[in-house]
DNA sequence: CTTGACCTTCCAGTTACAGGAAGGTTCATA
DNA sequence: TATGAACCTTCCTGTAACTGGAAGGTCAAG
């Protein structure tokens, strides 16, 4: 498929896609007018480099996440070693995640009035 | 508290609450020989802040997440809207997390042997 | 009163894109 | 067959959110 179509399934846009080429993070074939061709195994990397992405992880963190998948040679035990220190990470970050989603809810529902009121939440939020 | 207790507080480099200086997001007095003087409400701004950052909010998002708290003037109904908008964006971040969290989970309960299998992982990866 | 660890501003570089120009390709329609 | 819209290509510039380093002022300890 071209680049228009992949970028409509993976949600990421083609500007993007191009770049992720140009930095070494998928490689896509080309047909015979240039056009780049991807297959569903590429979207497939792509929806989850958008998500990834959008999760807090830098490129570079998404390439490692990446290589567990891809690189064959590499041997188990490193596997293990870099995705059990990314499952830290992400407990982690689900963690926050849901500790800023408790503290806005408390803010939503606190606000019944017709004006803010003065709760310094602030402290609440940043005990993480 | 000078800048450098504020980034050991906070676990932001001073480089980068400098720049959340110059682009508006926290005022900090002067101290008479122009260092930065930082408060403990300063402190939970920034550790606010680097938590949302690295949770992907972008800093325009986090200016606004900020802004709930501040705007004394904003009415209830605005800052429900936003809060509203920001708890199922949270809530879709989290879902990713837990799905992401489970595929590494199952990569590394999958690698036993020394070599990595073979196993087409990336589909579950980007079903989200 | 100097030494080292702070702090300051300023300027340049990096990452991860986004926008837009200039031009080639494809495909439906006149 | 032609022409126009909607694709695609590369290239170059701009932006966001930092990061590093230079050049120099401040402060507390010995």
């Amino acid at each position: 498929m071209n680049i228009g179509e992949a970028s409509g399934r993976s949600g990421l846009p083609a500007k993007t896609i191009r770049y992720y080429e140009d930095i070494g993070l998928i490689r896509p074939d080309r047909g015979g007018n240039g056009y780049r061709d991807y297959g569903s195994d590429d979207v497939h990397k792509l929806r989850f480099l958008n998500r990834s992405r959008s999760l807090g992880f830098s490129v570079d963190e998404c390439r490692q996440l990446l290589a567990l998948y891809e690189d064959k040679s590499r041997a188990s035990a490193d596997v293990k070693e870099i995705a059990t220190a990314k499952l830290t990470e992400i407990d982690r970050k689900i963690r926050e995640l849901t500790e800023l989603r408790r503290t806005l809810e408390h803010l939503v529902h606190a606000c019944h009035g017709n004006e803010r009121p003065d709760c310094p939440i602030l402290e609440e939020l940043s005990e993480g």
